[in-house]
DNA sequence: CGCTCGAAATAAAACGATTTACATCGGGGC
DNA sequence: GCCCCGATGTAAATCGTTTTATTTCGAGCG
C-alpha cells in the first residue's frame, strides 16, 4: 500500500476517474453513493480511490453543497473549567459525528461575541452559543442571516432561539433552604454580574429560597463581582468589611465560591464553622478543597450532549428551536457542614 | 444603512459587479487589491458592496487561493489548565491576525492525534501539535503531505519539525537541586509516562541535578503516573507505599504535585515539614492551595505566542524549520518551606 | 500618420467537487 | 416490429471567488 502517489500534488477526483476508466460524475456517485452505480465500477472507482490515495477536498465539496461538517463554538472563556469541561464533551461528539470545531474565545467581550458570529456564519453550519451578552448580541442573528444557533446558559431573550440552560432559580432555591437548615442566619449572596441571566436567576431563586424559609429580607445582603477565582476572593472582602455578621454565603459560581473560601480562611474566617459556603457548577476543583465545596451540581455533560444534539438535527433537518431545562442537584460536603457533624 | 438587502439569499460578488457596473474581475480587484483599478471604479465598488452587504464567500475564495485563513490545534487535554491556558492565548493571536481555529481534543489517543492531522490536512493552512505519542504520529506528516506544522512540548524526534518546548531537563535540574538545598534526604520523582519526552527530560534533569548534588541514586526512587490530579495521587500513594523514607517529592506536573499534596495530606503526612512537594508548569491553582506549591514556572504565554507567530511564518513565507527552546524559572512557594521560617 | 506602450477593464479559465440533464442500451409489453 | 422504460454512464452546469490572458483606448514618439 503505497501512501504517496508518485505523481506530486494533491490527488483530485478527476485522477481517479481516469484510473477507474469511468467518468467524473460516476465516480463521485460511487464514492458517496448519491446514484445507483454499476457494481463493477464501483469496484474499480474504490479500488483506484485507495490505490491513489484520494482525499475529497472538503472546501470544494462545501462551495458546492453548502455545508462545512463544523460548528462553531463560542464560548466566553475556555481557562473557565466549567466550560472547559463542556469543550472536552461537545469537540467529542463532535468527532463522533464528523464535524470539526470551530473555537472563539470571547473573554467576556460583547463585540468580539457578536463580530464571531459573523465571522463564522461563512464557515461553519451553525454554533453553539454559550454568551455572556445577550443584549448586545441581539442583533447579530440578524446579521448572520439564518445561521443555526444553539444557546447555552444564557441568551434565550433573543427570539426565537432555543438551547440548554440549568434550573438556575431552582438551585439557588436549594441553596438557600440549605443553608438555612444548616444554620445559617445572615446570609450573603455573591451575585454575578447583572447582565448575566445565569447569575439574575440564582440570586433571585437563592432570594426566593430564603423567603420560603421565612428569613427576613433585611438579613440577605448581596454583592456583585465577575465569575472568577479573584471575583470571589474580592467579593467576599466586601461582603464581609461591610456586613461581619454573615455567617453563610452563596456564590454563583464554584470558581467564586472556592475564591471566597480562601479569602474568608485568610481573613482568619474557619469555614464551615464561622462561615457556610455553597456554591453552583461542582467543578472538580469543589471536591479538592479543603474544606470540600458545597455546591449546586450542574450536569454540564448533559447538557453539552443536548445541545450538540440539539445543534445536529436544527442544521440537518431544521425544525423550531426549543429549550430545554436540566435540573441541579445539591452536593453536601464540608463546607456546610458544622463541627457538630465531626 | 440596511442591514439585509431586499433580495434574500447571500449577496455574491457579481451582485456588487453588476450594481456597481463594472466586470467581477474589476470588483474583485477594487476589493481586495491585487490590481490597480482606476479610482472611480474602486468607490462604486466599494459602495456597492457595502451597500448591498456583500460578505466575501470564504470557502469559494479558499478553493481558488489554497488559503484558509485557519489554523488547526492539536491538543492532549483541554480540560488541563495548563493546555487551557496556551488556548486562550493562542485564540486571541489568531483572532488578531484574522485566523480561525479548529480544535481538536485527542484525549491522548495516539490514533484520534494522527486521525486528526489528516483531517485537518484539509481545512487548515497549519498545526499547532501538542503531541503525547511523537512516535506514534511519525507517519502521520506523510500522510498530511507537507502540511505545516509546529509542534510544542513533544514531538521533536520527527525529522525537520520545528516548534517551542521548555528547558525541561534544566527544569529538572534546578527541582533537584532545591529539594537538596532545602533538606531533602531521600527522594521521590513521579515521572509522567515514558512516552512522553516532556516527562523523561524533566525526570533525567532531576537524577542528574541528584547526582550534582553528589546525592546517592540509590536514595531516588521513581515512580509512573499519569499527567493528572488523580495520577498525582495515585501515583504517591504507590511511592510511599513502597518507599516510606522518602521526604522530597518532585512531580513532572503541577496536576500530579498537586493531587499529590492531597494524598499525602490523607495518608497523614504534613507538607512541606514530612514532605517536601515540588511540581512543574506553575498553574494557577499552584499558588492557591495550601501549602502553596513550589514549582518551576514555564512561560506558557511565551510560548504560545512563539509556537504562533512561527506557524504563521511557516505558513506565510515558509522556511526552515527552527526550534526554539525556553528557559524556566524556579518559583518558591510553602510546598517547600520548612518550619524554621515560619 | 503609424506604431508601440501602458493603464484600465473585461471575458474566460481555473479551483474540485456535486448534481442536473441528457445519451445509450437492452429488455419487455403490445 | 415499435415504443417505452429502467438502469448506467457521461457531458456540462454550478457553487463564488481569484487570476490569467485578452481587449480597448488614448497618449507618446518617431
Amino acid at each position: 500500500m503505497k501512501i504517496v502517489p508518485p505523481g506530486r500534488g494533491p490527488v483530485t477526483l478527476r485522477d481517479v476517474a481516469e484510473h477507474a476508466r469511468v467518468s467524473i460524475a460516476t465516480a463521485s456517485n460511487a464514492l458517496t453513493g448519491a446514484r445507483r452505480v454499476g457494481p463493477d465500477s464501483v469496484e474499480r472507482v474504490l479500488r483506484s480511490a485507495s490505490e491513489l490515495g484520494y482525499r475529497p477536498n472538503g472546501v470544494a465539496r462545501s462551495l458546492r453543497t453548502g455545508l462545512h461538517r463544523s460548528i462553531g463554538l463560542v464560548i466566553p472563556d475556555v481557562t473557565n473549567p466549567f466550560w472547559a469541561g463542556m469543550v472536552s464533551v461537545i469537540e467529542g461528539l463532535a468527532d463522533e459525528s464528523g464535524f470539526q470545531l470551530s473555537l472563539v474565545n470571547t473573554g467576556f467581550d460583547a463585540g468580539r461575541e457578536s463580530a464571531s458570529l459573523t465571522r463564522l456564519a461563512g464557515s461553519v453550519d451553525g454554533v453553539l452559543l454559550f454568551s455572556t451578552n445577550p443584549r448586545a448580541t441581539m442583533l447579530a442573528p440578524a446579521l448572520a442571516g439564518g445561521l443555526p444557533i444553539v444557546a447555552v446558559d444564557e441568551g434565550f431573550e433573543l427570539e426565537g432561539i432555543g438551547g440548554v440552560h440549568s434550573d438556575n432559580a431552582g438551585g439557588g432555591r436549594l441553596a438557600a433552604e440549605h443553608l438555612v437548615d444548616v444554620g445559617g442566619t445572615f446570609f450573603g449572596l455573591l451575585a454575578g454580574p447583572a447582565s448575566l441571566t445565569t447569575a439574575a436567576q440564582r440570586s433571585a431563586g437563592f432570594a426566593a429560597g430564603l423567603a420560603g424559609r421565612g428569613v427576613d429580607p433585611a438579613r440577605l445582603h448581596r454583592v456583585t463581582a465577575p465569575y472568577s477565582f479573584e471575583g470571589g476572593r474580592e467579593g467576599v472582602r466586601r461582603m464581609l468589611a461591610r456586613h461581619p455578621e454573615v455567617d453563610a454565603l452563596f456564590a454563583c459560581t464554584d470558581n467564586q465560591a472556592i475564591g471566597a473560601t480562601f479569602e474568608a480562611h485568610d481573613l482568619g474566617r474557619v469555614v464551615p464553622d464561622d462561615l457556610l459556603v455553597c456554591g453552583f457548577d461542582d467543578i472538580s476543583w469543589a471536591s479538592r478543597i479543603t474544606p470540600a465545596l458545597t455546591t449546586l451540581r450542574q450536569d454540564s455533560a448533559g447538557m453539552a450532549r443536548r445541545a450538540f444534539e440539539q445543534l445536529v438535527e436544527l442544521v440537518t433537518h431544521g425544525g423550531a428551536p426549543e429549550v430545554t431545562v436540566f435540573p441541579v442537584t445539591l452536593v453536601e460536603r464540608a463546607s456546610t457542614r458544622r463541627v457538630t457533624s465531626v
